[in-house]
DNA sequence: CGATTTTGTTTAATATAGTATACAGTCGTC
DNA sequence: GACGACTGTATACTATATTAAACAAAATCG
């Protein structure tokens, strides 16, 4: 979420250190004030579209390279019980692995089902793509026309832009990883 | 300044149209309250960065596609006394056509010497090109090694990333255009 | 039709982004 | 080493972004 503060305070202070400018400096050029500077440069501020503008139209750059992350980057995401979510009485059971960035454009999920257990989807806007690797047992996949039976460790890629399902059709768990690339 | 807002406004009633999707609907997706998605929308609001990442996430768009002008789009533009300066007692006067705009990434001026004056001008940062033309009478560019003599309907392009100055060396007004080109 | 739900707008209250000011540390320069 | 100019930081205050709720205008459905 505050992500993306972080990295316009780390792109703002490398522009400013780059032509070596103070903050007084860059105050007086862009017409936001020292301590906001400071402070988005720090990552402890949520600026405003206009504050932004005015920092890139005095700075003379562009959006993108304030909004673009740095290069080299890494990110550690945990499961835990707040990327929890379950269906179906429980039997259909959803982690959320890595969620959905504006920046990646794609999330990732891991999913269990119990024996039985059938799962349906709305359709999604144009151009979404799913992944679905079996990882434990198998699955039946339907979207429209389709219906694909998916072994453990083969993978099905299909473009969601219609109501489809998830079945589990063995006796025991079935796990899942699915990946949804949107636009 | 607040093009910017009306933008994201434009652009984010688009996707919500396309997607036939009601304010409500949407604030519920995003967790941005309904009130500040229609002001939003009218362009009446100047939103948080944060806000902004809600909303990209929660409809799964990227950043782009929020940021990014309508296809068709003009813009007008006026000389009034706002957009002028003069430096050198009077003798040098600048109008900004254009001012700058991070989406464009260049402005655009005119400038208005008087016999005999010469206006220094410090370096730009590294990849800043300076696009000079003279409408009426004369001028001489200096920039690093280089120096040219510009007579009316030339033009002269440089890297102005080092001191430069420029000269009128008649005994009239030389007016010339100038584009200043960042990165 | 009239009742009920859904639409977007407007209002008042709250949270917080933004500013201006004062502060403390650093760097020269004499 | 004291002075001044300049750096970034912390504070108190103001402006405003954001929310929650009430509102009005359609749209839906019997």
């Amino acid at each position: 979420m505050e992500r993306m503060s972080r990295n316009i305070g780390l792109q703002l202070k490398k522009i400013r250190k780059e032509r070596s400018l103070s903050l007084d400096e860059v105050a007086k050029a862009t017409d936001v004030s020292k301590a906001q500077l400071a402070q988005i440069e720090k990552g402890e501020a949520n600026p405003t579209v206009s504050t932004i503008w005015k920092i890139a139209a005095g700075l003379k750059i562009s959006f993108s390279s304030l909004l673009q992350p740095p290069k080299i980057h890494f990110q550690k995401y945990s499961v835990d019980s707040s990327t929890y979510v379950s269906e179906e009485n429980g039997k259909y059971r959803v982690y959320s692995i890595i969620p959905y960035d504006p920046e990646r454009g794609w999330e990732f999920y891991k999913i269990e089902m119990d024996p039985g257990v059938i799962h349906k989807s709305e359709a999604h806007t144009e151009g979404v793509v799913e992944t679905i690797t079996v990882f434990e047992g198998q699955a039946v996949i339907l979207c429209g026309e389709m219906k694909e039976q998916l072994m453990e460790g083969e993978t099905l890629v299909f473009s969601a832009n219609q109501p489809h399902q998830y079945e589990n059709p063995t006796n025991s768990v079935t796990v899942l990883y699915l990946i949804i690339q949107y636009r």
